[in-house]
Parts: structure tokens; sequence; C-alpha cells
RNA sequence: GCGGGCAUAGUGUAGUCUGGUUAUCACAUAGGCUUGCCAAGCCUAUAACUCGGGUUCAAAUCCCGGUGCCCGCACCA
């Protein structure tokens, strides 16, 4: 499907639509309707369950959205999350350096230091387009970061953090305690992020407020010890670097095995990275042939990423490959930074002495891009219905309850859908229009199973107290017991986990 | 942020060039009749010119600005 005839479709049923919508919306911010609410949360808790579950070692905890400056000073972001802007020392208005240049240097200040930048304004003797003072003064960075007023008196500078990384970084020496003292360490977090971006796009691609859900694992990196032999021959659609680097973005399956021997990736590496792939694989279920794993080369990555492979998909609403998570492997960078902004030595001495920095593997990816790719590549026309292939465990609705004919069946139905509604599933009654229609507004919705109430479920015969579950998928129906309905549904909304035994 | 394009009921649209009666049609939604296991039919109802300003006797239509969306570039530590 096209994007916006995607986007449609999700706003017509609800699943999202853009922010104060009746103010003309909000650039970059949007609001979850009852579907899309309910599918967001089971993909995070799909996700939790999947990458909390590779060890006893990783925790889920829930870190605060606002960080001090202190922070965002250490971790880089306060400099290097930023446009370059100008201000007039006279009148004290900010201008972004590439608009004031623009008539003495059209083709723009990209790839310019704030310097460079600062010497082109002296030699042309630029003035302020408010005041006509030349007193402009070196061009200081424009922050990407929601910048907030904190306590009583408002001086103090706070910021929504821009990546929930951080929180789980901060959160270390505590969990060092908590965790009994022992690496590897996983922490995870699904939390909020804030970004002003310049220009968000593409929907739930580009938001100006957006989930994350990540796992920093801390470990001694002379010493991570893992079942790497449960994943030795899990085959992975990669493309390297150095073949990028020749032309080529064609997908090479390769062994994991091979990643390691022949392909110079660590062990716990390419462990996390099968993991990563399994789980947009096999609990997001996004098909296999749309997925690969795009490794950047030294040039695209961050300074502190000595490895960097990202999660694609390839989705027609957005026209290609996407990113929809990463694995990093950030080195010390991370605490050693911290280390320095804190004042506080956040090494840690193990069982036996050792004393390490631990380093940081990140397994990081967005719930709302997991969302989107999961309308684009599940939802899909089969004939005249539109069909939503959702995983059971991901479905917002898991049954719908139809009375056949709604005179006739309708108090059985409505007292079906209560009692299982009592008992944990999640249901939808429904009795407007035909059977049919009633069929394909679920379809639409992703709902696996329909629940029909018929002349025989209330009648004397052999199949009283049944009723006919319908399939999704196959369209196929089989009639089962009203006592057994309840287990019958609740089956399969288990989402995975990962083999640990 | 730059350049280009676009904006009419819940969705998709006609009408805009060339200003002029009650803004077209389909689907969707709600109610009724009928039917009763895969979006059937008939009747009825709900529902829109993105916002602000300007030109004009008269603006969905022309002009200016805001906002939002799409595409390209840039950005995405």
């Amino acid at each position: 499907m096209k994007g916006d005839e995607l986007y449609a479709l999700l706003r017509r049923r609800g699943v999202l639509w853009p922010t104060a919508e009746i103010y003309g919306g909000a650039q970059g911010l949007y609001d979850y309707g009852p579907l899309g609410a309910k599918l967001k949360r089971r993909i995070e808790e799909a996700w939790t369950a999947w990458f909390v579950g590779l060890s006893h070692d990783y925790y889920l905890i829930e870190p605060a959205e606002i960080l001090p400056e202190a922070v965002v000073r250490a971790s880089g972001h306060l400099e290097n999350f930023t446009d370059p802007e100008v201000t007039c020392e006279n009148c004290h208005q900010a201008f972004r350096a590439d608009t004031i240049l623009e008539k003495v240097r059209p083709e723009g200040v990209d790839g310019l230091t704030p310097e460079q930048i600062a010497d082109i304004v002296h030699e042309h003797r630029v003035r302020c387009p408010n005041c006509s003072s030349t007193a402009l003064s070196v061009p200081k960075p424009f922050n990407l970061m929601f910048g907030l007023d904190f306590g009583v008196t408002g001086r103090e500078r706070v910021y929504l953090r821009p990546e929930t990384a951080q929180s789980s970084y901060l959160s270390f020496p505590r969990m060092w305690d908590v965790g009994r003292k022992a690496l590897p360490l996983g922490v995870a977090v699904v939390g909020k992020a804030y970004r002003n971006e310049i220009a968000p796009r593409q929907v739930l691609f580009r938001m100006r407020a957006f989930t994350q859900t990540e796992l920093q694992i801390f470990f001694d990196p002379s010493h991570f010890p893992l079942p790497f032999g449960r994943v030795r021959d899990e085959s992975l659609p990669v493309v390297r670097a150095a073949r990028r680097l020749a032309g080529s973005e064609e997908v090479e399956h390769v062994r994991a095995e091979e990643l390691v021997s022949a392909g110079a990736l660590p062990d716990f590496y390419v462990f996390h990275l099968v993991h990563s792939y399994h789980f947009f694989r096999d609990v997001l279920k996004l098909p296999a042939d749309r997925l690969r794993l795009l490794e950047k080369s030294d040039q695209e990555r961050a300074f502190y990423n000595r490895i960097q492979f990202d999660i694609e998909a390839n989705l027609e609403s957005l026209g290609g490959f996407k990113e929809l998570g990463a694995v990093h492997y950030r080195g010390d960078y991370d605490l050693g930074r911290h280390g320095q902004g804190s004042g506080r030595d956040l090494s840690v001495t193990q069982t036996g002495g050792r004393s390490v920095l631990p380093h940081v593997l990140e397994l990081t990816g967005g719930p709302d891009r997991y969302l989107w790719a999961v309308a684009d590549l599940l939802l899909a026309q089969d004939g005249d219905r539109t069909v939503w292939r959702l995983p059971p465990y991901l479905a917002p609705v898991t049954a719908g309850v139809f009375p056949l004919i709604p005179k006739a069946h309708r108090a059985y139905a409505l007292r079906l859908a209560d009692e299982l509604a009592a008992a944990g599933i999640d249901v939808q009654y429904d009795d407007a229009g035909t059977i049919g229609k009633r069929y394909a507004r679920m379809d639409e919705a992703g709902t696996p199973f329909c629940v029909t109430v018929d002349g025989e479920t209330v009648s004397d015969g052999p199949n009283r107290d049944t009723v006919t579950v319908r399939d999704r998928d196959s369209k196929t129906q089989e009639r089962v017991p009203v006592a057994s309905l309840s287990a019958h549904l609740g089956a399969s909304t288990r989402s995975p986990r990962p083999a640990r035994a």
C-alpha cells in the first residue's frame, strides 16, 4: 500500500491520528486510538518478553524522561545535537547561519565549522537583518533537544531526553548493586524520547515524541559468556560494509558462525544480532525476504560505535528499506563520559578482583516504527477484502462475537461476550449489518477469530452451547463448545520467548 | 530548513482554469424493511469547501499570510 493510503486507513480505523487535529495538527506529534494504543502496548510487551527473556541478567527499568543539563553535556548531546545559529549581540535576535548567509553563500553552510562560518560573516560584513548591527556572534548550535524550565526559579536547565539510552547508563551503578555485582548486566527501557526534529516526516518514522525500546548490555570485553552454540547455524541476511563500498547492496545469507570466524565479529555481537533479527522475523512476523541487516561503514556510524548493523525492512509505503532497529557496539564510551562528567569512577571490580570499565552493547529500536512496519507488511488486500494478518498475541482484539441473527441470538451472544471478557479475552461484540460485513470489519482490524452464535447454539440439538469459530486467515470455521472457548482463544495470545534451555 | 506540489463530509472525489441557485458522486457510519455464515438490496438520516486576512455586489473558485501533508535536497550524535 502507498504511504498516504495506509495512513488514511489507519486514521479511519482509529489506529492513530495527528495530535491536536482540530487546531490543524502539530508537526511530528501523533495520538494512538483504541486499536493503535493496544497494538503498540502489545508490541512493547512482546519486545520486553523477547529481549529481557534472553538472560536472567537482563532487567527492565523505567527511568525519568527528564535529564539534568550535566547529563546531556557529558553524553555529548548538548554540543552535537545541533544546527548552527547566529545571534546578534546588539538586539539579541537569533538567526540560522544558513539563512543569514543566503546572499553571500547560497550553497549553505553545511559541513563548515562554527569558526569558518564566523569568518564568512566577518569577511562579508554581514549585518543583522533586524537591527543592521555587525555585532554577530560566532555561530552557536541550535539545539535539537527540548529544554525545560525546572524548579521554582525556573533557572535550572533540564532537557527531555533525546534517547532512552542515557537513562540506562546513569542507572548503571545502582543496577550494579541491584544485579548482585556481576557482568554481563542488561538494562532494558521502553520509554519516550523527544527530539525537536527539523523536518518530521513519514508519520511514525520521524516524530518529535516517540518511544524507544532499548536494551543496554554492560559487559567485560575480555569475558562475555553466552550460549553461542544455540545460534551458530542461524543464517542472517546481511549486507557487509565492505561490499557496500564496492558498490553492491545485495543481501548475502551468512551463517552466524561464519560471521564470527571469517567475518571478524565478536560472538557476543553476532549472538545478539541473531536475536534482534529473530524478533522482527519470529515475533513481529515480518516476512524474512523483506528484512536485511545493513552494516554501517566507518564513515556512516558514530565515532564511538565500533560495530553497527541496522535492521531494515523494505516498506512499500515508504518506498524502500527503512531502519527499524540497530545493534551498536559502543565500547566504553558511555560509562567513560559519564564517569568524567559526574566525577565518579564507573569501573567495577568483579569477583576475583578484576577491575574493568564495562563496555556497552546496545540493542535499540522504536515501537512506533515497528507498528508502522507491521501495518505496511501484514495489512494487505486479499481479493476484495482487507486483512491485517497480525499474530494473535499482537492483535488488539482477539475475538469478535456475533449473533448470526441479532433478533434471535443477541442475548446469548452478549452474555458470551461478557463471559469471555471476564475470562481475560479481548472481545468485541458486533451485530450491525450482515455477518459478512462483520467478518470484514474484523479482518481489517486484525482480529484473528470470530465467534458466531447461531441457531444450533441455542437449540436443543447435539450442537447446543457450541459456537462457530472462524479463522481470519483461512476463513474456515470449526464448532467449539462454549465451555472450552476461552482456553481455545487464549492459547495463541502469548508472544514467543527466546529459547533458553 | 530550502525548492516544488497539494489541501472539499469518516474515506476517495466532482466543481477551481473562466467568481454567480440548495457544493457532485461513491463508499463508510446510524436507523428502518428484508435477508441470515463471508462487504447483497431498498428507504431515510448524519456529514465537507484547512485557518486568518484581502479584492468583489458576490469567493470552494482570484490575491497575501499561517498551518498541515506529499516529493526531492539537507538533517537523522
